[in-house]
DNA sequence: TCTGGGGTCCTAGGACCC
DNA sequence: TCTGGGGTCCTAGGACCC
């Protein structure tokens, strides 16, 4: 038996955590830089506000209906969800985080009231942490995804816990879900699977489709219809698995031209990137780096997407490799006069620092490993990133527009609760 | 006239997820 | 004026090996 523990708008949810006050109340959350709308209480979700909605044009109506409206605070989201996996841990080991706000868990061998366990996961999250969830628990993962989004759809009949144990159930609940709703089926297939008459999860698993599916999906598909009609293909993914990418990517607060101010978000992105690989002692081989400019003509915005590749002479975690490489991929990409609205750093092929192999002809200066060694340790003590490179602004500060910030309540001291007595 | 069979690795691009 | 950010998997085709 798999589950699948899905926190209920998440991000609002961990709002309420430290202000109750707003139980009940119309929340939204808004992306960096309070970009547009990430997640809503269901109570926003009720006054009609869209999920994406840039702020700018919704800002009058939220206002208007009450909305209480926040910055991303991700420090908080990030502390509150690990707090979740351990508390999930201490029901089966054997669990794999799935996102940010949503777990697989596995219970092979286990024979119990699968019903009365949900009702206690969900009942110890939410007395441990005030954060509510939903629990589907199904024979395969697919189908505990379609039983979670069942438990979620009908909160009177379903306490927040659904179990698809019988085949009875099964069929019932593929009839009920749209095939948009089938994880694995996105805005592409959607149309592709409508035109060919297939509406319902439940048609997707009859006989006289497997072609179709076969020649549209692949693999996938025949994967996902076995998932589906109850005959379990897709294990609980390693959870201590290492990264095999890892991107920073930021759109600019305002439109950038100059070379060197764009050079200089691109070197700190790819720090960042080399000290995720440090962390999780792992090398690179390949540096992407990407960028973007608006294209305002014709009444049209449209966006034009650039990147370029580098594969190093040998895999790396230096800053001072992966930064050099990121800025000469940048010079490759830039044009002088063009506006720029976002820049980013993806770091790919990645391998354990132990599994490097070492170049014929050149390799990097042994100094670079003792100097990261220095920075990482010294930067542990600080917190924060004091060390720079020369290519680094150290007077420009880019600061995110967070106008509607909470604290960070469970991650830094000075933003602690108080409570008056 | 006529040229096998079996394999690996890498990359770009397309699809998806939250 | 103003529209996140960070991931995964699969496939086809090219280049190469014996």
């Amino acid at each position: 038996m798999y589950a699948l523990v899905d926190c209920n708008n998440f991000y609002a949810s961990c709002e309420r955590v430290f202000q109750p006050k707003l139980a009940g109340k119309p929340i939204v959350i808004l992306s960096n830089n309070d970009g547009c709308i990430i997640s809503r209480s269901d109570e926003a979700k009720l006054l009609g506000i869209p999920m994406g909605a840039p702020e700018f044009k919704v800002r009058k109506e939220l206002k208007e209906k009450g909305i209480h409206v926040f910055s991303s605070n991700y420090p908080l989201y990030g502390d509150l969800s690990n707090r979740v996996m351990k508390i999930l841990e201490g029901f089966t080991p054997h669990v794999e985080q799935y996102s940010i706000d949503e777990a697989f868990m596995n219970f092979d061998g286990i024979d119990t009231d699968f019903n009365a366990y949900g009702i206690q996961i969900k009942s110890r999250i939410q007395k441990w942490l005030s954060i509510p969830v939903c629990v589907g628990f199904a024979e395969t993962k697919a189908l505990s995804k379609v039983a979670n989004k069942i438990a979620r759809k009908f909160p009177e009949q379903t306490k927040g816990v659904h179990v698809i144990d019988t085949e009875e159930k099964r069929i019932k609940a593929l009839k009920w879900t749209k095939i948009e709703d089938v994880w694995g089926i996105g805005f592409r297939l959607k149309k592709k699977m409508k035109a060919k008459g297939i509406n319902f999860a439940y048609d997707f698993t009859l006989p006289q489709n497997e072609n179709y599916i076969k020649m549209v999906m692949g693999v996938t598909g025949l994967r996902l219809i076995k998932e589906l009609q109850g005959e379990s293909v897709l294990t609980l993914d390693n959870p201590d698995a290492d990264k095999k990418s890892i991107a920073i990517t930021r759109m600019f607060k305002y439109k950038l031209t100059d070379f060197d101010e764009i050079k200089e978000r691109v070197s700190t992105f790819a720090s960042v990137c080399a000290e995720k690989l440090r962390k999780q002692n792992s090398c690179c081989h390949g540096v992407i780096v990407l960028l973007i400019k608006t294209d305002n003509g014709e009444n049209k915005r449209t966006r034009l997407y650039f990147n370029e590749m580098e594969t190093l002479a040998f895999a790396s975690n230096s800053t001072l490799t992966i930064s050099s490489a990121a800025v000469r991929l940048l010079k490759k990409l830039y044009e002088k006069g063009e506006r720029y609205s976002k820049a980013g750093v993806i770091v790919t092929g990645i391998i354990p620092e132990n599994q490097k192999q070492f170049h014929l002809f050149e390799d990097e200066n042994p100094k670079h490993q003792k100097l990261m060694e220095v920075m990482d340790a010294y930067h542990k003590k600080v917190g924060e990133r004091k060390i720079r490179l020369g290519n680094q602004d150290l007077q420009h500060t880019w600061k995110m527009r967070q106008d509607h910030l909470s604290k960070k309540y469970t991650t830094d001291f000075n933003e602690i609760l108080e409570i008056k007595c």
